[in-house]
DNA sequence: AAAACGCTCACGTGGCGTTAGAGTGG
DNA sequence: GCCACTCTAACGCCACGTGAGCGTTT
């Protein structure tokens, strides 16, 4: 003869979740004392440990509530709970590898774990722009561009087309071009999906291609993105 | 300049989470158009990636808004993260081992981890009996009682105590107590707390007994009670 | 004109925790 | 009279999902 927080105490858990068990109609009521106390014995004791083993466990109330006060179908539920367990210990894993990458590389958190490597002293811009190529393209083209960015840049041309203020003048613009036209004519041969880079997107070429697009543009300023529809145009021209 | 689909759809979420966000402040309200539909540009697309990122990672919304914009205090909060990651892993990690005891002894799922080699062809009543105990008891305690339970019945008086009738003589339960005595005595001699059960409880000696007691009294019938009483009764006048 | 989108508001989910208000026990 | 307890009912949490009701675009 137990009064609620006996119950909970003798069972290790709370009042309320007593309660809660009650409402769910998991836990039976007991008989009540003149002064409409409830009085619990020790069936429901066995059944709120029962039940607390079983959450415990990681079963959810309903699984708990369908599988009544006996012990049965318990065969087919450890296959099934542990099968669960396993996947769920297997997903934590994957991501204590990404926080492990990331942490070897001191890369922000939210840059994506393959450019954890390459991600170090890049603008925030930059990362933002990452950010969207890696929500937009494919494993297999990430993949190359992050061989790409690793590589140290082998002519000037990178830094100079960063460095072009937005009042360049076109001559300047043209010029840079023409470099930019043989470094783009070069990635693309190593990297064909760079010559259409929509195709690599991972729902529907348009909107990948406007997605990066409208990133690119919102990236650089006037001359630089002149310079880029200069170079593409040479790049067009000659293939 | 996407609406709130193409958005979600770029990002790989949803539209209910991409209002979700903004409900929360995490994500910032964009320019709306004259009709009054909302124009997300690369800033929120972006911003809603490392979102998405950072949640499956494991960080709440709450953490991720903390957080605020900018990339850091990234290196505490991998400590901190992967910390958190190792003990749900370890905690999952240590159910699938209960569950592989359990399978292993085919054991009900409700039976506690320790008694699962033990439990094959125990009544309902005796498993509910079980789980009183073991939700009362010591660690310590409990090792006990399963090697004791575990332990082939040496001499046929726990059988003639479990086939006791309600309405047995006097002699009957006065022959059976005295041999019951002995086996007590030996019981206690072995695991000196079953002389003090509630010693050995969890929470506060008096209610650990009265729940011990509460529960035996209803697994038994009258005549097995008095036999239990007349038999400890015999104990303490040897002791 | 119908389908497919957009907007906001508001409630449902799971496993309880947390008041709130009113009565009872020792 | 005081404090700890009991009861019921209803709302809060988290990360959204679901649906209502209504307007807009195509």
């Amino acid at each position: 003869m137990w009064s609620t927080r006996q119950l909970a105490d003798l069972a290790g858990t709370t009042v309320k979740t007593v309660r809660h068990y009650h409402r769910m109609e998991l836990l039976e009521l007991p008989e009540r004392a003149p002064n409409g106390y409830k009085r619990y014995r020790t069936t429901h004791l066995a059944r709120l440990l029962q039940i607390k083993r079983l959450t415990e466990l990681g079963l959810s109330l309903a699984r708990i509530k369908a599988m009544g006060c006996g012990g049965e179908g318990s065969e087919d539920t450890i296959d099934v709970l542990d099968a669960e367990l396993a996947a769920e210990i297997e997903r934590l894993q994957g991501i204590r590898e990404e926080l492990a990458t990331l942490r070897e590389h001191r890369a922000p958190l939210d840059v994506p774990a393959p450019f954890g490597p390459v991600a170090r002293g890049m603008s925030e811009q930059d990362r933002a722009l990452l950010a969207v190529f890696s929500g937009t393209l494919r494993e297999d083209a990430l993949d190359d561009l992050r061989r790409l960015i690793a590589e140290p840049t082998e002519n000037d041309v990178d830094e100079d087309f960063d460095r072009l203020c937005a009042d360049a003048d076109d001559e300047a613009i043209e010029n840079l071009a023409s470099r930019l036209a043989a470094s783009i004519r070069r990635s693309h041969a190593r990297f064909p999906w760079m010559a259409a880079p929509g195709s690599a997107g991972t729902r529907g070429r348009e909107r990948a291609e406007a997605a990066l697009g409208s990133a690119v543009a919102e990236r650089f300023n006037a001359a630089q993105l002149k310079t880029l529809v200069r170079a593409h145009a040479l790049v067009e021209a000659q293939s």
